[in-house]
DNA sequence: TGTATATGTGCACATTCATGCACGCGTCAA
DNA sequence: TTGACGCGTGCATGAATGTGCACATATACA
């Protein structure tokens, strides 16, 4: 039971063309690799400590060494670090950058979204 | 193995800050309920039909209808739909500005990291 | 060349989670 | 008051995933 079910809606096709790009940036890749509690504390790790290989990040955290190299790839995957070896190190990087873009964009395309799917506001 | 760790970083105050901002915002809730496909589609529904009722979400989906209010609440707990009763109906919306507060808050702290955690940039 | 170190991967196990069905609760209509 | 409707929840099941151990690979050092 949809409100305006009946009637033609004026906003009916901007809401498909912001339901688009919405898809197109809401990516659930990009969310699952910052919906693990593990790989929130390596992103904490990587920012006090900086650029560190595997080894320097695990020594921070409980989980084995194994599990953390896996939760990198994951966070690599999603664009939030970047992989770089040296020698017998890879050292793991946070790209802000990417990240800031990435929440800029799908920031641009919620906004446009305001007008069309905000609440009452009784504030 | 970290850069500089034998070295008093000049930095390392504030990237303590900074890390302890960040782990304020980023909360793993919300991400959480980002990352799974369906609810990803619950919102891409609310915004083509605006607000809704349970039922008639479920009728755009295959899921089964409780499966669709299990996925609702974790929406709403993530803060982004806000649910309200009339009736014997629970109508969702997408709540819009709250989520822009969210990724605008989340923003902002990771601009600050920018300065501290940009990779090499070989562009 | 041989050894130690750093990392990734296969494997098994435990936990989390999505899914669908059945049922109970609350509300509206007759 | 009785029946129908909308919704949430308990329960069981299967899939996805985090976790740790053992092992293989690659590289640096003596």
């Amino acid at each position: 039971m949809t409100q305006n079910s009946t009637t033609i809606d004026s906003s009916s096709m901007s809401r498909q063309a912001a339901a688009d790009k919405i898809a197109r940036i809401l990516d659930a890749q990009f969310f699952r690799a910052l919906c693990e509690p593990v790989r929130i504390e390596i992103i904490l790790v990587l920012i006090r400590k900086g650029r560190s290989d595997v080894g320097a990040i695990a020594e921070e955290l409980p989980q084995d060494r194994s599990v953390i190299s896996r939760h990198l790839q994951v966070l690599e995957r999603g664009g939030i670090v970047c992989a770089s070896q040296e020698g017998r190190h890879v050292f793991y990087e946070l790209d802000a950058s990417a990240s800031v873009q990435r929440f800029e964009a799908i920031l641009g395309q919620l906004r446009a979204l305001l007008p069309l799917c905000c609440p009452a506001k009784p504030r």
